[in-house]
DNA sequence: CCCCTTTTGAAATCGATTTTCAATTTAATA
DNA sequence: TATTAAATTGAAAATCGATTTCAAAAGGGG
């Protein structure tokens, strides 16, 4: 089961609907699969689909990740960045602070880490950010 | 050297002015100690200072952390807090998503693994955040 | 098709942040 | 101490992304 069926099951266990925005958007989403904020898919969409909102291209985004087929990620540039979620492992980013390239990276040892961290402080965590920001190795003069 | 000689060392070098709200705002901030929004510690002053408007504490706390006494840090609850650098280690937080807590950690295993990522990809980190987001201790019914 | 519910799009609103600008203060210099 | 140029202040306005409002349109079960 790919996204797209995984985001109609969502919406059939909802009660909402099926509409032809959701499936215009869901696809360019898929497609441009790069970590994109609200206003970067709408101007995207813009030539294509004029007629859709601004409004819908948010409510949408939202709705992406409420089903899970999506995640919604802060870089600290003001806006809020969405990501397909695959069905591959969770990730963390590195940030380029000059060109804004952003790499991802996984590090199960450094996830143990935080899980022994939380359980130091009976802290019970249910989702962790970690960005590593500093200059990408073309930005590096 | 304590933060206040250091922030006017910054300022003698910027060719900055020392005022009486940096001094009372600084004063407030170092005196607060916690993870503090510009709205709070405005707030905070305003009974004692009532003349010192919310635009001079909003542009003395971006001082501080330019001055490097201070850090900015946001914990997605949409507004930037701020926090002293004393000389003591870098650390990160543990943010309780229920009532608001947070609670510092360092691990330097943790920052050792950051580096190695980095280096694996070609970055150079300049900075990093890390935040743990669950149910603190009191929380967890 | 009917009817009810959900969705849409444009515009308005929101809350935090940031800027503007005229008046005031600082601090270097005479 | 008086002069002066530059920096700072405070109130209000502007900005910015995110979010809501609301009337019109569309979805979809029966
Ligand atoms: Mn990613
Ligand atoms: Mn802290
Ligand atoms: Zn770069
Ligand atoms: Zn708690």
């Amino acid at each position: 089961m790919g996204l797209k069926g995984q985001f109609q099951n969502y919406l059939r266990e909802q009660g909402l609907k099926s509409t032809r925005q959701r499936d215009i958007i869901l696809d360019a989403f898929l497609e441009a699969g790069v970590h994109l904020s609200t206003e970067e898919l709408y101007l995207k969409l813009r030539p294509y689909h004029p007629h859709i909102g601004y409004a819908t291209v948010y409510r949408t985004l939202k709705l992406f990740a409420e089903s899970g087929i999506a995640a919604e990620r802060h870089f600290g540039d003001g806006q809020a960045r969405y990501e397909a979620n695959s069905e591959e492992e969770h990730h963390d980013h590195l940030i380029c602070t000059d060109c804004g390239k952003i790499v991802e990276f996984e590090n199960h040892r450094i996830e143990q880490l935080q899980e022994q961290v939380a359980r130091e402080q009976g802290f019970c965590i249910t989702r962790h950010r970690l960005d590593l920001y500093g200059l990408c190795p073309e930005c590096q003069t």
